[in-house]
DNA sequence: TAGATTGTTAATCGATTAACAATC
DNA sequence: TAGATTGTTAATCGATTAACAATC
């Protein structure tokens, strides 16, 4: 229910961190906390913070500060940690795996209701308690199960045509973790690419570029 | 060899894009793109693109354009892809795995040099053709490796010690998978966060809050 | 009430886009 | 030379920070 229209892509950016720290202040039992004492701990300004939650309403109180766990169900709330969002893995080999068991889908508002695989040698195998299945029975899957998020785990040659095929079975939303980029025509589709290729590029840039302590 | 001082992060993240939409290029055999050309097909604006690489140099030719290969070739230098900085890879589970034999380091400009892990099943197997090693010899590895980067793929609980042993190890930069935060007082130390949580929740609030086509 | 801290408006800063002279 | 496209400066836009009145 954001205030006014359009929240910018870098305060969607920010509002799962704050929730992830205001979910460490809850378990270290703190109650209350300014936007002052948030900023410091996140290394961010007092200002900013007060910005970002007012996108989205008045939090707060005057004189006393933001009540955590209050703040975190609201969050929770915008980012849809209720929501349990439909989704299937296409690509179940190491990253698929990984990213399978490694990740408490229901924590972050998803369930992940089906895994799919070309290889035969996977296909029977179970994964986080889901049987994986041949990509051949996807469309039957989707039509049954009107998932809405999928997860790309698969080769870059495989990538552009499981995205056609996806978006005419209804899938809203891409979890990309395949090298191709997605960057879609159809304008209604929601794409989030994770390319650790060019976050491991720009980390080593970063490294090869630094200036040396005894170069300064 | 940045031309002024400093390059903004902006720029930073897009560089490896380039790069990958340059290698891509040649492969299909274009010689010679403008930057109008590449700003299409990247879905940026042509003056970004100049301006970015404007950053390092005057990579083109008034009337002509880039030359594809001359220009990835000039991007690589910037991103250090002849590096081979030496990273150690802490933690050895079901993602440490997955990112072991998923990318291919020596083209990111990395050299995995050594795997790490506490888990007495894991020490001695393979991985990526590394034998899996114990921890505990960590300290002995680094003094005589000398590695710049770590990639933590461990519990959150182990992370903030684990940093500070690899810091105090010489350890230079982090690519950090755990769900902790780093956030150093060390300034000198480059993060990479990879919090695919936060990347999760991130669509999953933009897959709750589509304004429905039915809606509109 | 006095002190604290929010919500919000205004000022600043930085990044993106537009324009155009330089030049191949 | 004429046409094209760069490199670069100027204009615009958006995001961050600062300031402060509102209020608990």
């Amino acid at each position: 229910m954001p205030k006014s229209e359009k929240i910018s892509n870098s305060v969607i950016r920010r509002l799962p961190r704050y929730y992830r720290f205001l979910g460490e202040l809850l378990k270290e039992g703190t109650n209350k906390i300014s936007s002052r004492e948030l900023a410091e701990r996140m290394k961010l300004t007092a200002s900013q913070i007060r910005q970002d939650l007012n996108c989205f309403g008045g939090f707060g109180q005057q004189g006393y500060g933001y009540n955590v766990s209050e703040l975190r169900t609201e969050i929770g709330m915008i980012l849809g940690v209720d929501k349990q969002n439909k989704a299937v893995l296409i690509g179940a080999g190491n990253l698929g795996h990984a990213i399978a068991v490694h990740l408490s889908f229901e924590k972050y508002g998803c369930k992940l209701c089906g895994i799919f695989d070309s290889d035969p040698k996977m296909i029977g195998q179970e994964m986080s308690n889901i049987k994986i299945c041949d990509i051949s029975r996807l469309s039957e899957f989707c039509r049954q199960n009107q998932p809405k998020i999928a997860i790309l785990c698969i080769p870059k040659s495989a990538a552009p045509h499981i995205c056609e095929q996806l978006i005419g079975l209804g899938v809203k939303a891409f979890w990309n973790f395949s090298h191709y980029d997605i960057n879609l025509e159809h304008n209604d589709i929601i794409v989030e690419n994770v390319h650790l290729g060019d976050s491991l590029l720009a980390l080593n840039y970063c490294v090869s570029n630094a200036v040396d302590e005894k170069d300064k």
